[in-house]
RNA sequence: GGGCAGGUUGCGGAGCGGCCAAUCGCACCAGACUGUAAAUCUGGCGGCUUAUGCCUUCGGAGGUUCGAAUCCUCCCCUGCCCA
């Protein structure tokens, strides 16, 4: 039984990932692992400034299930120390330290969020805190002695800011060195990162066996690219669609992708069959497209939700129709400006915004065009406004 | 410590005494076209009760000038070179 479960799981496993190294160490981790019938502890690291986990993020904790479903232990880290360096991208420096509460209260949002794919009663979580704030100056030198700067250079995003002359702060050297030592402090069999970590996964390697440890297994996943198709998913580029968004808002958000990104989209998010949907896109996009959006909804929620989800998008898309559900504002009786109601609504930012959707015909009060940016108009209970294709409010008189 | 080059509206990057709210590209928003796609085309993209008007903005603080993002002084920050 001995090699054929190590087969299988290393089907399991290696579904989906870019890279494995090294793929003859997981043989003789999960032979060792079943053999003793100790499970291999699988680390993933996040950083806890941004509690809000995107599908981007769920590419790589999928995969944490894929582990977790195989019997093994999933360390999931909070990176509350590490954070206050922030992984170096150039974009950021120096994070302030962030408060016992908030990293309470974003541990629960974690766990939430989580927990919609993971098994949380077989989950640990772990903060880098706990042990590398208890780091001497000692321990931190040896660290950093483990390693050459031309080494740390290698990393790609230094290597960059290096060539063209931008800053580089010390201590960002040191934000791979912690995350290596994280898999020491964890004893990690493996740990888990999108392909852009892999310098910093290496790191661990690197570190376990100066501390005479065995090296953990570096598993990189792919990352995906966001709405836009074009740039990674992240929350900064504005492209991202979070796991605890509404139903009707993550549907919509996938609808939104372009028709590229669909195969990648189905074949790290959905569970779908490679050959079926590959054929599905060909043939008919649009149907592909929904299909994918309430596979993912399901996903995170339910097969009920989903389709609802659905049909408030033809509704208010296909069919053109006004949704369910708008926000209400009450405006008083008699003659009011339209910029106004834009403005204080809070649809629009300012009044000059207001204006120029005007200007643009943008703006519509049930389905007729306003042309005129200083049209005062005398509002009948129940009017919807309509701005752009998404926005709409129900006014209400006073 | 010294020398040089820089810090401009979300980002990149022009401007270098008035015509600058500031070229342009990206991002973003809207319109047309569609499958809410994408691509493309067009327009917009600091704010203000409607403006040949006013206010805020070009690292920070002062100053010169009728007038400064543009000149001067001091300060802060970054890169490169030297030590």
């Amino acid at each position: 039984m001995g090699m054929q479960e190590i087969e299988r799981q290393i089907e399991i496993i290696k579904k989906n990932t870019v890279e494995i190294i090294e793929e003859q160490e997981l043989k003789e981790k999960l032979k060792r692992s079943i053999d003793k019938n100790i499970p291999l502890r699988i680390k993933y690291g996040i950083d806890p400034t941004a509690p809000e986990i995107h599908l981007g993020h769920t590419v790589p904790i999928k995969k944490l299930k894929d582990f977790q479903d195989l019997g093994h232990k999933v360390l999931f880290l909070i990176g509350d120390f590490t954070a206050r360096i922030g992984d170096p991208t150039g974009r950021k420096e120096t994070r302030p330290v962030i408060s016992e509460e908030e990293i309470r209260h974003n541990l629960s949002r974690y766990k939430e969020q989580v927990g919609k794919i993971l098994d949380l009663s077989k989950t640990e979580f772990v903060y880098n805190s706990h042990w590398l704030a208890k780091l001497t100056l000692e321990e931190i030198v040896k660290l950093a002695s483990i390693f050459t700067i031309a080494q740390i250079l290698e990393r790609e995003d230094f290597f960059n800011r290096y060539k063209s002359n931008k800053p580089i702060f010390f201590h960002e050297f040191l934000y791979p060195l912690l995350q290596g030592y994280d898999s020491c402090a964890l004893k990690a069999d493996v740990e888990i990162g999108a392909t852009e970590q892999k310098f910093n996964l290496l790191a661990g390697r690197t570190i376990q066996e100066a501390f005479g440890q065995e090296k953990q297994l570096v598993i990189t996943m792919p990352i995906l690219r966001g709405t836009d198709g074009k740039l990674k998913m992240s929350k900064t580029y504005g492209n991202h669609i979070p796991v605890d968004a509404t139903p009707d808002d993550m549907f919509g958000k996938i609808m939104s992708i372009p028709d590229d990104l669909m195969e990648e989209y189905f074949s790290l998010l959905t569970s779908l069959d490679k050959t079926f949907f590959k054929k599905m896109i060909k043939d008919n996009p649009r149907e592909a497209k929904g299909l994918l959006a309430k596979e993912i909804v399901k996903e995170f929620f339910d097969e009920k939700k989903a389709e609802e989800a659905e049909r408030k998008f033809d509704k208010v898309f296909k069919e053109k129709q006004i949704p369910d559900e708008i926000p209400e504002f009450a405006v008083e009786k008699g003659e009011v400006s339209v910029v106004d109601i834009l403005f204080n609504s809070g649809i629009l930012p300012s009044k000059m915004e207001a204006r120029r959707m005007i200007i643009q015909k943008a703006v519509k009060i049930d389905n007729n065009v306003i042309e005129d940016p200083y049209i005062k108009i005398k509002v009948r209970d129940g009017q919807v406004l309509k701005v752009g294709k998404r926005k709409f409010i129900r006014l209400r008189v006073k």
